[in-house]
DNA sequence: GATGAATGAGCATTCATTCAT
DNA sequence: CATGAATGAATGCTCATTCAT
């Protein structure tokens, strides 16, 4: 897809080379912001410290992004992204509804991936960021359907094979889905041991699916 | 001689005018605080916003709370103390722990109160605030495994009277539980219709507890 | 003397009790305000740290002077007023010229009186002070010209019977012995040790006397 | 290729513009600074008045000066670097040691470097400063036993040659000097008339060596 | 008279953003 | 294109001063 329509510079077509050299500084300044941001969260991320990191100057950052703001936007379509194509990927698979949700939790609990998640997790979580910031940007809600729309697929799909309770609707099974997603950092508040992503994936996996009660 | 009575020194229960005037300018500037956290966040609440909203000088505010990160301090603690007096009292109720879990869940979604759980909810998300802001005061961290040590107690409870399964770890079903909590508004970014709290918690508990397995 | 003409209060004739009690009042806000002018100078005294130690109320001390500026005129007056006094004493003694330099210098370096001249030497070494503050207090001026005739008067003296050198214009004199009546704080920052005030006033007198000039 | 010549990075002598560019904009808030400092003292001289002395933004000091505090340490180095460098220059001639003492009384008063030595002497003359400021910079120490050990060696030296008196501890000796050295300001106060630098390092002189008396 | 809570102007400092080179 | 010096609005905080009680 990504029929770009904006190379109507003077000097050239914009060929592959600049073009090239072009995304890996965009690649270049999102790796370093995600870092930052990961860090130390949004207000404390500042573009002097991202430049640096990348090693060019501040300003270059703003030749590629227009703002703070859309910097962090272009960070979270990222990580939900990628967060995305995991997700895609695991829907399609001739898999049991019941399966391709652990493996999602799986994804999402994964260390590898875990700045990334961060970034669109705190989003989720509220109080990061000014609302509007984040809402404003319409795309933004698209690629949250998108990623509503994937899990929501899977939900159904169990309740057609009765798998899942097909008295529950299928929004709160979602909505309890989300928020168990985020890999939770009580852990470290409360000083629990924590789990491998496995573990994790697995218990959590129980409870999302058979509940706590006992038989 | 000095026969001094029980209420003579300013600090302590001075009387009863002054300190109940002192009181409720504290609760007036905590009401604000807490609005403006709500709206904006740690970063974006201005303690200049604050006062305008209470109608009184900045300084003012500096009368009762050191800091701006005292004044949160003030803030959390004040909302998950509200919030653990009623966890306090259900926990206490001659009920079954599956009940208890229900009624906690209700207090959670309730919206009376959620402005006060945005905040302290806010911490637990994380991202937020500079970590050790947060972690740095102990008492925080008290609080928390107070709140944990209620919930974990239902738990064991249910698990003694085999109401709840006992292979799952406590721990996670704690984790998981507290992610519940925090009342999840991706409705609001998905555009769901919202539910009622009883609506909600009934749902989100039977999710909780039975899962989302068909039978 | 002393013939206040300030009591036109209604109650009373203003008449000595409570009279007595103001001037106590005064009293104690000078030396307080003195202690922590002394401890850390004028910018960082502050009506709150005077207040607290009287133990009265900020506002009270607002009933005896109009304003920190002048809180610090009064300072400066009640320093210079004391040291008068002394300078005063000793112009008066039946001795030799050079005897009651001597006698001066002495005063100056006393521990005892360190704190209050330290207050009005502050004025002098500049810097510490806004100069308006200062020097927009005309009184000031008398206070310091009546300090400046006193030892000019000596030096005229000790001119006069030959004790003094005739060539060299009086006000330079005075200049130079005003100069070292400035207990020196190089010593501190130099790590010297410390002279006793008897010893520093006989070196500083020999010199200030005879030269550093070996005959 | 890359044949890079001898001053690419940016931090070092960048080059001979930018450095030098920079380096003016650094003497030019110095100036406004000193200046400032002159005028009002340390607590008075805000950023925002150098800045607009300098004709730039408040942001802009912060790019060449940490803080407040920073600048004034600057400030003062820079003071006493130069009057350092006029006394070096003094005590290296092959004059007799009462000459040299002389020329640097001259230097002193010196309209010129008034000024300049008004910061550093308000360092001297305390008060000017919270005290740990100032002394936590140990380099100040240095620099201020470097002047120290000047003068004291011309006063040594002095007694070498028979010029000065033995019997007077060249401590007494460094410190009547330093004061002298001051540029007495109670002549403003007093009204009296200002003599020139050199009228008052001659009479001045005349004292310090040959004291007040009449032989 | 006292009090001390309230005020609000003032200040140092930060940082996203701009733009001349 | 890239740079990074410059900008200046914004913010947390202090403290002399006022005034209702």
């Amino acid at each position: 897809m990504e029929t770009k329509t904006f190379s109507e510079n003077p000097p050239a077509a914009a060929g592959s080379l600049k073009e090239r050299q072009r995304q890996e500084r965009v690649e270049l300044i999102l790796e370093a912001a995600e870092e930052v941001m990961a860090e130390k969260g949004y207000y404390e991320m500042s573009m002097d410290e991202i430049a640096a990191r990348v090693g060019i100057a501040k300003g270059t950052i703003y030749l590629h992004f227009p703002g703070k703001e859309d910097l962090f936007i272009a960070l979270f379509k990222r990580g939900l992204t990628s967060f995305l194509s995991g997700i895609a990927r695991i829907a399609s698979q001739p898999l049991s509804a019941t399966e391709r949700l652990k493996l999602i939790l799986m994804q999402a609990y994964d260390e590898h991936r875990k700045k990334q998640s961060q970034v669109f997790m705190a989003v989720f979580s509220g109080g990061n960021m000014r609302k509007e910031t984040v809402l404003k940007q319409l795309q933004m809600r698209e690629y949250l359907k998108e990623l509503a729309s994937y899990i929501s697929k899977i939900l159904e799909d169990g309740k057609a094979t009765g798998e899942f309770d097909g008295s529950i609707q299928t929004s709160v099974m979602l909505t309890a889905f989300l928020s168990l997603l985020n890999r939770p950092h009580y852990e470290e508040m409360l000083g629990e041991a924590s789990f491998s992503a496995e573990e994790l994936a697995d218990q959590v996996g129980r409870v999302y699916l058979h509940g706590i009660s006992g038989k």
